[in-house]
DNA sequence: AATTTATGTCAATAATACTGACCTATCTTT
DNA sequence: AAAGATAGGTCAGTATTATTGACATAAATT
């Protein structure tokens, strides 16, 4: 009579049925999110691999080009990441010779972030593959249906606390 | 005349024009997509730290839970790491008894594997706040719309090469 | 019997991230 | 002008997730 096969037994039992739309979950449109991530980020990896660089790079170097001039604290703010996490990757970076820093004209405190010529196009590059994919997934819809994956994308990031 | 401000100079020129749509490229698909992921991603970290698990064990109880009896090879190939880089993280969730291994009826190398009753609370607890994010953001939408985002996301999948 | 396959394990390493502490330069407030 | 706050940099230590390479075992296939 030692043996139990409720909750408190050593080897709980498993379950065989798969976890579908419980409580009005949708599983699938989840697991459809994390490969579609997965491999949208995978494509600039093997560009970033000739540098010697890695997707936190490619991060930086996108922003960057994106809002010249940018200060080290936008950016800190835009990854969420420390900057002692963005220290090392932004460094080697600037020493690349792929984004520069000048002091703020008003405030020289600040270190403003530029894109030399080949950062730009880095960022280019890095971005193309990315693009393709994203025109690919595209193909056959309507404008309707763009727009709304877009305001679907923005409608997924977090709300801003004080804007 | 020593000092150059062409490609060779030891200081480039700092790019001060934001990179826009340079060769057709959506840039802002790009950063929607990034930020949508990242914060996608944040909601279920809070109920991870509670247990001392990572991102890399909700993926892990996911897939388990949606397909029981999924073998370990069948884990490696959706979550596209090595088996070293699985080993620690399944182990721990096996040892924590979120998720049992069952020797394959057939074959009986095969370590299938199965979720327990409390491995499937922890998935629907992590699935819970993603699910929420994905109805606000496709609040307002049409039918039409979401079907078109599933498709959408399912486009940006890697294709397969032997199906 | 030999080989392949599924899985597990040991060791070393890399990339990205974290916390905590401390420093300089510069701007703001008192 | 002195005190304090802010922007940024740096040093040290640690955690998580991932890698490659090598080797081991059990069970299936040839």
């Amino acid at each position: 009579m030692s043996r139990q096969t409720g909750p408190k037994a050593g080897k709980p039992e498993p379950l065989a049925t798969p976890m579908e739309d419980t409580g009005g979950i949708d599983f699938e449109i989840i697991e459809l999110f994390f490969f579609a991530y997965r491999d949208f980020v995978s494509d600039p990896d093997a560009i970033l691999e000739k540098s010697g660089f890695g997707r936190a790079h490619h991060r930086v170097v996108h922003f960057v080009n994106r809002n010249p001039g940018m200060t080290v604290a936008d950016l800190l703010d835009t990854l969420k990441i420390t900057k002692q996490s963005l220290a090392r990757v932004l460094k080697q970076l600037i020493d690349s010779g792929y984004i520069r820093q000048v002091a703020g004209p008003e405030d020289r405190r600040q270190r403003k972030l530029y894109p030399t010529k080949s950062g730009r196009e880095l960022a280019l590059a890095l971005a193309e593959p990315q693009s393709r994919r994203i025109e690919r997934a595209f193909e056959g819809a309507s404008a309707q249906v763009r727009e709304g994956v877009k305001a679907f994308l923005r409608g997924m990031r977090d709300r801003k606390k004080a804007d």
